[in-house]
DNA sequence: TACAGATATATCAGTAACGGATTGAGTCGT
DNA sequence: ACGACTCAATCCGTTACTGATATATCTGTA
């Protein structure tokens, strides 16, 4: 399977902040309007992390702007409101890079919890 | 062993910024300084993420008010210009559980990122 | 003891990202 | 044809981040 190097001005973004990453992980299965999206960061995240609008729409802009999402047609007969987005193949290689960043990141960081000083 | 509540106010700042996240992941194990704050975070994160002095002094006084981090004395004898850092007994539970939350996320992500569609 | 270079803290000014509130329009059930 | 909900979108203020720069101190060396 060929991979595609990451350009440096995507490599900038990485690490994501939580509004790119659950963004982007949450049309990862399929194309999403951003209604959809907003509901399934909260899901994905436990009801831990909540999108506005605001932050919801700017990151999509970005990220399309990026090459890493793209807008796609719903299917006919569907609410005409609902715009749909998807991963181009750039943008779920990015995504797979950052899961594997955080992997890397969460086993490292176990070890080290471990091994306490002194706190207060 | 016990686990205080973690307050809203706090709730509020997860899930992490990288820049919060590898600033605390830094002084786990044990006070450090700011300078050495910055050099760690490169290192754990493989050279991916470049902390400037600006995000990092901005990022430890933020950590500090919101009782995360506290400065600590150093060693006597040693650079007077140091000023050590380290995570308190809530800082290291907030970052217990944000490590917690990342490694479900890693899980979840993992799983998705199968179930692949279409992509250009 | 003077100098160079690395270490170390700190701030400034600008940009990027985020968030709440809101608008407005379309959809659906009744 | 009314109200509740869905959905996209933008306004505006705040927070977080960044690069550049300033200033001082430490360490080695000649």
């Amino acid at each position: 399977m060929r991979v595609l190097p990451i350009p440096p001005e995507i490599q900038r973004l990485l690490p994501m902040t939580p509004a790119v990453f659950y963004t982007m992980l949450a049309i990862s299965p399929g194309a999403l309007h951003g209604y959809a999206i907003m509901q399934q960061s909260a899901t994905l995240s436990s009801g831990a992390f909540k999108m506005g609008p605001a932050t919801l729409y700017s990151t999509i802009q970005r990220l399309v702007d990026l090459g890493l999402v793209k807008e796609t047609p719903g299917d006919v007969g569907e609410d005409a409101r609902r715009r749909y987005y998807e991963l181009t193949t750039m943008g779920r290689q990015v995504l797979e890079s950052e899961v594997a960043r955080m992997n890397e990141v969460v086993k490292l960081a176990t070890a080290r919890l471990v091994q306490r000083t002194s706190a207060s």
